[in-house]
Order: C-alpha cells, then structure tokens, then sequence
DNA sequence: TCCGGTAGTGGTATCGTTTCCATGGGATGC
DNA sequence: GCATCCCATGGAAACGATACCACTACCGGA
C-alpha cells in the first residue's frame, strides 16, 4: 500500500522472492504464525492475522510449492502422458482431466511422447523426480515389455486410458472398440452392402486392432468376405488404394474406416476420382470430427465418449489417491472400464438424416458402467 | 540385479522413495558423491562412479526435483496459460512451445483460462508458487488492468502470444491481423465483389478487432461500403443472418469472416438455404483448418503461422532466460514481434485451385523477421 | 484456591538436495 | 626430499515451509 513498500518489494523480488520468515520478520510475529495464516489463518487472533496479511501483500510473498512439497507427503500433482497434444482426441482429454484435476486442486502436467516408447519412459522419470502424486497414461505401445515393467515398479497409482497396458494389472478406461466397429459393420450390412472394405491406417497400436477384430466376427458371422487394407496412411496411399479398387472386376460396395485421418484420406479420394458417396461407394468412419456433419455428403461415424474416458479415468485416479490415505484402494483394482460407444449415422452410408442427433443409438448395452456416471453431454453440436 | 535387492527396493519404495542419502549409505559414500555422479559423473573414479549407479538402480532412486529446486536458482520449469487446450490453435501452440522447453530441458505447465480473467491471475500464482523460470500467456482480456498490474509486478520474464497486453511492456510475438485481414479484402475487391460483409463473431478480443480494422480501411480506401454483422456466434444466429441477407434488396456478394467457428457457421448457413458458393456469394475465411480445403467448396483462407508463434515466442523467452543469468537482457525489450500470414486461395472466393500450395502468396513483407528464422513447415498435408 | 482446558503463539527439527569448505594422499616440479 | 597442486572424497550448512512440541494467558468449574 505504502508506495515505498511495494518498491523495496518489486526492488527484492528481482533478486530473490521473498520468504516466510521474512513475512514473520516484517510482521512480527514467528514462520509458524505466518504459516497459519497462509494455510487458512485458523488459530490465528483477526489482528495478528490481518498484520500478517499486510506484511504477505507489501512484500508480494507468494508461497514455495518446492519447500512445501519437500516437507509434506503430497505434491498435489498429477502427470498425463500423452502421444501428442496437438491430437484433437487427446487435447480433449487432457482438457477434461484438467478440470477433474483442478477440482481436486491439483495441478496436471502433461508431457508427449510423439508415440515413442522410449520417450514415454523418460516422461515417466521425469513425473516421478516431481513427485507426480499419480500417473494417467495412454501408453505408445501397450505391448511394451520396458513399460510393464517400469509401471509395474512404480510407487505411484496409475491409469491408462484409450489403450491398457498387457499383462500389467493398471486399470484402463477405454471405449468399446470392438463393439463399435461390430455395430459398424453390422449397420453397413444391414443397408444391404456385401463387399465391405476396411481401411485400417496404422494397424499396430490396440484400438485398431480391436477394431479390426469386431469388423472381422461381424463380416464372418455374416457370411461376408474379409476385406482388409492397411496401407493407407496418407493421401498419396489413399489415391491409390481407390484408384487401384476402381479397376478391379468386383469392387467393394462400401468402405469402413478405422482412424479419422483415414476417413478424410478415403474421403477426399474417393471426391477426386468422383465416385458417388453413398450411391456407388458407402463409407462410414471410425471417431467423430468437427466437420463431418459439414461436408457433403455428411460423413457417418462412430462417435467416442472422449471427455467421459478422460473423466472417468480421472475421477478413478483421485479415488484411489484418497482412498489409499485411508487404507482403502479397492475400487477397480486391476480392472477395466469399458465405455459404450455410439453410432452416428448420417448421409454418407446411405442414411437419410432426418434427425442427426436424435437418430443416434447407443450400442454396446454390456458395457460396464460405473456408479454415478453421468450420461456423455456432447461438446460438439 | 540381485533379486533380493529389487525387492527390497519395492517394498521400500511403497512407503517412501529412497533418499540421496540411502542411495550414499548403500554404496558406502558420502551424499556429496552420489549428487555429483547425479549430476554428470564428473571428478568420481570410476569405481565409485559404478558402485553409486548400481546402489542407484538397486533402490530404483529417482532424484527429488523439490528439494533440488529449494537449492537452485532456476527450477528449469516455464508456465503456459492459454484460454483452452482443446482449442486447435492453442493445443498447437502447445506442442510447439513444448519442444522448444524439452530442448531447452525445462518442463512446461501449462494451465488454462478459459478466457475468465480471473482464472487467468489464479493460474499466475500457481505458476509463481512453483518459481516457473518464465511465463508464456494468451491474455484472456488485452485491456485487463488488473492483468497488466500483475504481470508488471512479476519477477519473472514474460512473453505473450497472439495478443499482446495493452499499454505493458510485455514483449508479444503476434500474427498480422490487420495486414491479414486487408488482403484478404483486397483479394476479394480484386475478383470484382463490391458488397463484402464481414462477420466477426465476438468482436473484444485484440484479434478480432485487429482484422475488423484491416477490413475497414481496405474497404474504406477502395470507397466501398464497411458492411459489418457482429451478431453471429453459432448456427442459430448465421442461419438467422444468412436468411435475414437472402431477403435483403442489396444482398452481399461476398462474406469474410473472422474465425474460424464463424466460417464454418456461415459455410453451413449458405448450403443449408442453398446458396450457391461462390456463385451467388464468396466466402473467404480468417484461419486455416483442416477440412478447409476438402469441403466442397474448399475454403480460401487467411493461413496464420501457429507453429511459427509459438516457436518464436518460446525462443524469446528461452533466450531471455539464458540471457538474464549473463545479465544480459537486451533483446526484445518491451518489443513486439509481428509474423506474416498467407491468403491461401481456394475455391470459394472464387479462385480456380489450380496448385493450392504454390499459388498461396506471402502477405506482410513489412513483417520483422528475426535472424535464423526458420520458414514454417506446414503440419496438415 | 487450584486445576484442567484451550486459544494464540513461537522455537526448532526436519524434508532431500546442493555447495562450500576441508582433508588426505599421490603425483609433479624443483 | 620437500613444497605444491590436483583429484577424489566427505562433513555440514543452507534452501523455505511445516509440524511437533512447549509455553503463556486466561477462563470456568469444583
């Protein structure tokens, strides 16, 4: 208030920032007084507090987390890993982890790995070195031996999400890949399509895989063939890929997709060699995007419950880090959650879309579901 | 190694993590030993250097960075606020600036706003609670006076991005709105449109009102009429615009909006009532985005360097950092970095895509470049 | 009157690391 | 052969906040 104050403050404080005792010191009054008064002023007399309060103001004190950290049992931070944060799928996620975390008032830290294993261990060192109260992780390679093993070590609770980590008993908060791409490509063959390509783009990582395996059953269970492709991962593949099936003698009637890039390759091809959307060609792709109810013809999709796998994965994270204070770190042990999935239909399977949102079913009726979940609210509309 | 050994670090590791000093005690040195060979290994024989790795990895220790950061100066840690993660924009200048700290080896945290002012000093204080090296921040609101009051009382370096913080001498690293803006105009005037309506969605962010200015002196310099709609902000209110338009005497023959979302809203609007695109009226969008160029019509666009921003943004900072522990903080004082932007023109506006990418045209030759400026490398293909 | 309880307060050990300073010995320079 | 220097090493004092404990008033009840 003083204007001489708040100079020899700002002055101060471009060296070193003030500490607690200096706060004690200017305010006369002991470290343990002004740390009372900075943890809720509780047992604290109004008038010492309000001179405490003064000396924190004139002297721009802000406490040291480091210090604080140092002396008690929680760093009130929690890491997120993450193959990219420019992904739209996992920047949502990482969005409605924050808010779960910042409800629990913790800080999140979120790192990438770019998908590299060897990354993600050293993203997990570095998580640990600050103490990281627990981990949510969405592993690059859910086979990785070096992964199980480090998780396995870990002294820390962990969650993964979208993809589990094999033979570890992490708990994993995912979306029911396999019965979404099922009731895909159940729905393409109930609009009567029989030559059903899948393009699968990467095929490595667990959800396509999954996803993979629900188009297979489907298409056996239906008598149909297997149509499998996995080399399309760019425009360039995808051109060719449509061009080579435009010269075959049976082409297929409808392409599913599993990935969304995959779908906007496939889509835009399929434009630029003309080729009628839904009339000679279905299509309909795996994950939702911004813009597919926008393009014409509207593209069908399976939608995924991004925000509710990160929720629930989150709120699964803070129980057991305040379960475990009490002992008590029963829920979900080593389990999985599984999350329905929804089928958005819209123009380009050969569905008129009389009411978009209205039209969309929910699949996956065996899902697990949690107590107290609350239905997805969209964020796109 | 010993399978004993592993164990016992397991079991120890549930309850607390091993110390530096057990580490020391293990391998039967000093804790002094065990901090150099953390810190490089320099002037430790190599027995011992061996014997304190092997006590390292048997009790699986993992330096504390709190207690590291109470010793040092720097805690190798900078801040991020943005309004939002899930916004592309944001998340990419999140992935950029990330790089740039990993190269750097510090750690970004990045907290966000969603545009609430309040949150935006909140998130401030956490940083500073964690002694952050430095801050990058999106300011919610450029016109905050609180804002500004904060951030000129802070002890750390700053830089902003995408909007600087009025009357501060916080350095900002910003795209070319108004230039933007005004040859997007231009183009528009050039293909022989006489009524360009610009639609600027929210219209207080220093963005928005940047290019609204861009558009008004284009238009006023060429003596047309400044038509401006400040009124849509999502599909109920473009239907409403673009219908209220259709029914106008002297409809538009051209739209230019200002962002994203409200380029999308208008394009939307416009197929739904059938209006021919850019037969009956042209659009020209400011902000790239993915599916620009694959709807049909594909979208011209003003391109803005995100990438570019945040790279830049972050060097400043980094390099103010390095720079301020030699006492050496001459660059960028208070400056402001203005990055060019490109009209990408596609089909829209009227434009026949012959080679979308070569025939994109660098706007803002005026624009300060800064030495080793690397040309942006485009990330969607 | 004495005793127990409690609100307000301060002293001080402690968290895990870095860093300054000290020490002991072997090699080098004359 | 002695002083010198350097190298490898360890002891111990910080860093800033917390929490246990101790201490003083002061109040009310027996």
């Amino acid at each position: 208030m003083d204007p001489s104050d708040s100079l020899a403050a700002m002055t101060r404080r471009k060296s070193t920032p003030p500490t607690l005792s200096e706060v004690a010191r200017r305010a006369g009054v002991g470290t343990t007084t002004v740390s009372r008064v900075i943890n809720g002023g509780h047992r604290v007399s109004p008038e010492t507090l309000q001179r405490v309060q003064r000396a924190i103001e004139a002297l721009g004190y802000v406490p040291n987390q480091a210090a604080r950290i140092l002396k008690g049992y929680r760093t009130r931070t929690v890491g997120l890993i993450i193959p990219s944060i420019a992904d739209p799928f996992f920047s949502e996620c990482a969005e409605a982890i924050q808010a779960v975390a910042r409800a629990n008032d913790s800080l999140l830290i979120v790192t990438t790995t770019q998908n590299d294993p060897r990354a993600e261990i050293d993203n997990i060192n570095v998580l640990m070195e600050h103490r990281a109260d627990g981990l949510i992780i969405a592993p690059a390679n859910a086979q990785s031996q070096t992964l199980r093993q480090v998780v396995s070590a870990l002294a820390v609770p962990i969650v993964s999400i979208d993809r589990p980590i094999a033979q570890s008993s992490v708990p994993a908060v995912v979306a029911d890949n396999f019965r979404g791409a099922a009731v895909a490509t159940q729905h393409l063959i109930d609009h009567g399509y029989k030559r059903i390509l899948c393009l699968t783009g990467e095929s490595t990582l667990y959800t396509i895989r999954e996803r993979i395996l629900g188009y297979r059953r489907t298409m056996e269970a239906a008598g149909l063939e297997v149509l499998l492709d996995t080399s399309v991962k760019d425009y360039r593949s995808a051109e060719y890929a449509i061009e080579s099936l435009l010269s075959t003698a049976n082409p297929p009637d409808a392409i599913f997709t599993l990935k969304n890039s995959t779908t906007i390759f496939a889509f835009e091809s399929l434009q630029k060699f003309k080729v009628a959307i839904p009339g000679s060609v279905a299509l309909l792709g795996y994950d939702d995007f911004e813009l597919a109810s926008t393009v014409r013809p509207s593209i069908s999709v399976v939608e995924q419950p991004i925000e509710e796998i990160a929720r629930v994965a989150a709120e699964a994270l803070f129980e057991r880090l305040l379960g475990s204070a009490d002992g008590n770190t029963h829920s979900m042990k080593g389990g999985q959650i599984t999350l329905a999935v929804r089928l958005v239909p819209r123009s380009s399977c050969g569905c008129a879309p009389r009411l978009p949102e209205a039209a969309a079913a929910d699949v996956s009726p065996h899902a697990e579901k949690r107590d107290g979940l609350k239905a997805r609210t969209g964020r796109r509309s």
